[in-house]
DNA sequence: AAAATAGTGTCTATGAGACACTATAGT
DNA sequence: ACTATAGTGTCTCATAGACACTATTTT
């Protein structure tokens, strides 16, 4: 998806002197020839916790919008790809590797950075809940609550609030970013094999549940996810069961394919 | 969607000594501090042409690319935003306005092109045949045939074809551009009211289900998407029937509601 | 009358929700 | 024994596809 494949002309109709001609004009192009906007990656890195969403946020050291929470982002290098500069920023500023990362939307409204022209790249990832509690830096990282005041796949900004459910004082159009990775994450959640992402390596069903019941802020029916999930093929037994948990183990399962992803 | 909502901040988080502050600090940001990427604007604008899909291309006139077949394109401007620049560009290449537009994909490997670094936010168009066999310039546009060498939603690069059934070759990564195109359309014709965008404005079932159907390259069932198409409340019949069918004249009907969409 | 499509009614297969029931751990 | 959840079986309801049939126009 993210390597786009040019098909090579056939020989008759790009001839040598052709080849040539466009040779030259990209020696005498100046690529500074015009104004140009900034590029940023945003990466919206979604979890849950405690029943509901949460999203790592990062308390911005620097004008514009100092003091207030951002989601992780930076700076396009010219020699990077997008999603090249979503994986960088998730390591850098995270500690994150090897997540699942999804292109979600570009904003670039003229007015939405007051440095500059800034047009964002806004990536979504999904990780976890034990990876990401172990990262430090507390002060300046936050992994706040989102609360989403609209359902389904409405769309909109979303808020922000701390353990202490208060609010949190968003950066730029970060409010719509976050709500934009909602609604594509609820959107996808039916027919893609994202709920795996938020569980470490193996889960009950139940616990899976609570996931997908989390992500579309609505209880599921039971006996019909049971059924769902273990007939899409999806899902592998491991054999193994829960223990200390005061009723009847569930079996755990595990994610079968996790390359189709 | 495209209009991001910053909250304003509660007034005890802005004091005013820190406005002062920001105001000062961006009055120093040098905005050329840094190499940056260009950025265009893609529009895929996908019509239905004797019962399969086309796409509005043209033919380069410059390098890079010169005599392949591009999508509509163009750099954007600083003061304009991204769904506008894409607007701009079907109203002065294609002489189109007023068509529904949605944001595709942003496409940002660094070769992509030969120039420089450019990244792409490409849109796709919707227009009905009748709007775009009227515009002029005929040498160096092509309404192409679509060919997609996959099924469902699978995604990946597209082939485009004259009228003779040659194939034309494409610029950049378009291939893969008008391929997503296909693909989200795809993804949304069975929930989104996207149908009537390439029809007229009065339409009769059996239109708008051959319209579907060379969207999703396969057979419908009448009964079903008819009875699906009445019971979603979208249509509306305007008591006007065919005339000159050589059969039954069906009833025309018209989407309900356009400004929903 | 023939041809061709419009439009209606009904049967069936499928999948989700609802519900009842049994199973099995910890306390 | 009690509690809480795991897991199974069955019924119902909604929807899509299949099919049969009638309706209405031009040729």
């Amino acid at each position: 998806m993210s390597k786009p494949r040019t098909p090579k002309p056939p020989a008759p109709r790009r001839p040598r002197d052709e080849v040539e001609d466009e040779r030259r004009f990209l020696a005498r192009y100046d690529a500074k020839a015009f104004d140009r906007p900034s590029v940023t990656v945003d990466v919206v890195l979604v979890t849950v916790k405690t029943g509901g969403l949460a999203t790592l946020l990062l308390r911005r050291a620097d004008h514009p919008f100092k003091g207030r929470w951002a989601v992780p982002g930076g700076f396009v290098r010219m020699a990077e790809g997008l999603e090249g500069a979503a994986a960088r920023v998730l390591r850098d500023k995270c500690g994150l590797t090897g997540l699942w990362l999804e292109q979600l939307y570009t904003f670039g409204e003229p007015k939405r950075d007051p440095r500059t022209r800034v047009i964002s790249v806004a990536y979504a990832a999904l990780v976890d809940a034990s990876r990401l509690t172990a990262s430090g830096r507390l002060d300046a990282l936050q992994v706040a609550r989102i609360e989403v005041p609209w359902v389904g796949e409405t769309g909109g900004p979303v808020e922000v609030k701390d353990e202490n459910g208060q609010e949190l004082p968003l950066a730029f159009d970060h409010a719509v970013v976050i709500g934009m990775a909602i609604k594509r994450l609820r959107g996808k959640l039916d027919y893609a094999p994202i709920g795996f992402q938020l569980l470490t390596e193996q889960f009950t069903l139940l616990e899976l549940q609570r996931v997908h019941e989390a992500v579309l802020a609505r209880e599921l029916n039971k006996d019909s996810f049971r059924r769902r999930m273990l007939a899409s093929g999806m899902l592998e037994a491991t054999g193994e069961q829960e223990s200390d948990v005061g009723h009847r183990p569930a079996e755990r399962y595990r994610f079968r394919n996790r390359s189709a992803v």
